[in-house]
DNA sequence: AAACAGTGCAACCGCTCTGAC
DNA sequence: TGTCAGAGCGGTTGCACTGTT
């Protein structure tokens, strides 16, 4: 079926709306509510499309809107809420009172999107950006193989990926690369690390919340839409809090290192070996910071200690900080099919 | 001081969903 | 069951503002 216009363009005011014409809304809606859209703006004397005033109303003039700067521990719970819920900014919404959804966008887009960026993690799928990884460090591992570069291709950038193919090709071809390769240094990372990174299958019934995993990695999916399966449960599985028990979790899980990664790691020569060290001598400290999704959803979530600390005001600071609430936990009784 | 580039945000566009008929 | 209008939603645009050269 067609499209039918919302409304009949001609003669239609548009652009940003006057003080009169805010006023006229907002009061016609005081007494009458906002009812019907289409019909509002003629009996409210306004030129506007019902559209445009429904927009207008619920983005800016709703009277338990929120104004101002967001606050850290909104920030927290925007990225926390998006590393689940992906671009569903009317839900993320919902979890901050006075917060509109197009604010909530706009916020991400501008501030937390290129934050997570500078931080190496792919604000699309909160999962590490190994296309920035040195790519002469994943041809130095001893492990490098067709079928490791082939599983590598969901993360890494096809670009690099066909050089690294090429490199490889070329390899087998005359067994040159091979020499070079073996007249480098030793590399840090030890034999099987690597393939550990990328063979990211943790069983779920290592987990503490395994049901979370049967039950909820499905939808999750749909959420990290161009993330296969396979790395979508690993991000999540990586995420839940291990038992003690759990000790068979690898210490160089790929979420856990990139969330603890510093951004000026993934900068200098050695970024993958740094990260991978930077990841063992961390994942003891392998913590949980209280999550929005454990607390209820009617109100804010409570200030963690990690959150009390972070109440600095620079881009620095944030980074800081975000790279630290980019773990969390989700508790076994969550009801994911609230958040949709 | 002027020109230009970068940034942030309100508003718009158009597709999808939902419920009434 | 199919059609349609209304509403919701995510993505994009345009412009004002700010910073830099």
């Amino acid at each position: 079926m067609g499209r039918s216009p919302c409304c009949d363009k001609s003669g239609l005011k548009k652009g940003p709306w006057t003080p009169e014409e805010d006023m006229k809304l907002t009061q016609y809606i005081q007494i009458h509510g906002p009812g019907n859209w289409r019909t509002l703006p003629k009996n409210a004397g306004l030129e506007r499309c019902g559209k445009s005033c429904r927009l207008r109303w619920t983005n800016y003039l709703r009277p338990d809107i929120k104004r101002g700067r967001f606050s850290f521990e909104e920030e927290e719970t925007i990225i926390q809420l998006h590393s689940v819920l992906g671009n569903k900014w009317s839900a993320i919404a919902a979890r901050l009172p006075g917060r509109t959804d197009n604010e909530i966008k706009n916020y991400w887009n501008t501030h937390i999107r290129k934050r997570l960026l500078r931080m190496g993690i792919d604000p699309v799928t909160h999962a590490p950006r190994l296309d920035l990884l040195d790519l002469s460090s994943l041809l130095s591992s001893p492990q490098l193989n067709l079928s490791s570069l082939i599983r590598l291709q969901t993360f890494v950038n096809p670009d690099a990926l066909r050089l690294a193919m090429n490199l490889l090709s070329s390899q087998n071809e005359n067994q040159l690369f091979n020499s070079q390769l073996q007249n480098q240094q030793a590399p840090v990372i030890q034999p099987n690390q690597f393939d550990n990174i990328i063979n990211q299958q943790i069983p779920s019934n290592d987990l503490t919340t395994s049901s979370f995993h049967n039950q909820y990695s499905q939808s999750l999916q749909g959420n990290m839409g161009h993330f296969p399966v396979g790395s979508t449960n690993s991000i999540f599985q990586n995420n839940l809090k291990p038992t003690t028990s759990d000790q068979s979790l690898p210490s160089t899980d790929i979420p856990s290192f990139c969330y603890q990664m510093k951004s000026d790691s993934l900068s200098d020569n050695s970024s993958f070996d740094q990260a991978l060290n930077y990841s063992s001598s961390t994942t003891n400290n392998f913590s949980f910071d209280n999550s929005v999704l454990s607390t209820p959803l009617s109100s804010p979530p409570p200030l963690n200690s990690a959150s009390g600390l972070i109440n600095g005001s620079t881009e620095d600071e944030r980074d800081s900080f975000c790279s630290n609430l980019l773990r969390f936990e989700i508790p076994e009784g969550l009801d994911f099919e609230d958040f949709i």
